[in-house]
DNA sequence: TCCAGATTCAAACGTACATTTCAAACACTT
DNA sequence: AAGTGTTTGAAATGTACGTTTGAATCTGGA
């Protein structure tokens, strides 16, 4: 019993971090597992399939942070009060930035996982995604919408897409732009810093005038 | 003579269509050569390799934009007067604009592949266009550290990336948000309207306060 | 201690891939 | 029209992949 929750964990956390390294389909079942030291087989055994391994990593996260910034969402559309964007945009921030205390540079992975389930596969994350946390996007938007009154519904929905773009992207190159970073201009930046950055940008992009 | 020239073509049309859609990897010399109604032979023959058919793609593409951006950064450089940052950004996508004249659908097209060999490739592509290309981009930071100039560089770098990232996952995920967009608010939207949309997006994101 | 169910293991299966090979077809010059 | 170099064609090669299989090995309760 404990070495089959030991072989799952095992392959979970190979597979996260070569998945987020390399991509979904560009990562085998073969390298996953010579990674955790088990047998191929036990992938199919205890996942079923190579999808439903990449929905389990993704999984691992998500019930953690969608359930959070539901939360999060609920009590700011519950506070009668004006919401600035900054403000909105912290408290999405903050549910991820707990990802690390979780799993180390959870945040990071968490995200380059996201990221290439939007550039590798076209259809199952996709689907996956809207189906189980559309609502509590759908919180954040309004949130978004509430503190750009002046801003039209589809302008937003496109903004937000491009705020997406930024973050995954980020995300994704994060070792590069972090060496080039010291290298360049002798600067440490740690995933925080690079989120605290990210906000001020994010947010005038969003609240820019037409 | 001319039947070369045809294969050729044919291959590089349905290669950077297959590409554009779904990716370097994930497409089969099969599914190219297929579709180009040649035979599979003829990739390796014309081309060399499956790698050096896609920077073949690439190429297509770059060596008509690259040495046109270059030509108008050098000229926003040399006019002393102040440039400001729409203008920069403005000057960087009227030749993205352009390659729709030489192709149909060339700069979604383009931009799409670019956003490809960002998350797709590790390796040769960034180097690839590092090494061929890196004087152009070089101008093109200066432009921008110039229009801003009470931002520290180091915070330009970091902003540009972010606008990098804002570029290549919209394109790459362009299809999927433009059926989203006309599902949900009747727009009816193409390159150019995306585009449209994503300038006054970036100025006010690289331009933010601190 | 022994047994049934859970887990691991090595091996194999079928499929898809990029690339190579070599003969056939072609195009162009003389 | 012949001959030469270029291009195409069909087939085969070798490799890597996800998945399946069935026996071996564990594990915990009777």
């Amino acid at each position: 019993m404990t070495s089959k929750q030991n072989t799952q964990q095992k392959i979970l956390d190979a597979a996260e971090r070569l998945f987020a390294e390399t991509g979904f389909s560009a990562t085998s079942l073969r390298q996953i597992t010579s990674m955790a030291e088990v047998n191929l087989a036990s992938v199919n055994y205890h996942f079923g399939s190579k999808k439903e391994l990449i929905q389990a990593v993704l999984q691992r996260y998500l019930s953690l942070l969608m359930p959070r910034l539901d939360q999060e969402f609920t009590r700011l559309l519950a506070s009668q009060q004006h919401n600035d964007l900054s403000k909105v945009l912290t408290v999405f921030v903050i549910p991820l930035l707990e990802l690390n205390k979780v799993q180390n540079r959870g945040t990071t992975l968490f995200l380059q996982l996201l990221g290439r389930g939007y550039t590798d596969v076209q259809g199952h994350l996709r689907w996956f995604f809207n189906h189980h946390y559309g609502r509590t996007l759908d919180k954040f938007v309004l949130l978004v919408q509430q503190s750009c009154p002046t801003l039209p519904a589809s302008e937003i929905f496109w903004r937000l897409h491009f705020s997406l773009g930024t973050i995954v992207f980020t995300m994704a190159s994060n070792e590069a732009l972090k060496d080039i970073a010291a290298a360049d201009f002798n600067e440490i930046v740690e995933i925080d810093g690079v989120i605290k950055r990210l906000i001020p940008y994010l947010a005038a992009g969003i609240a820019a005038p037409i």
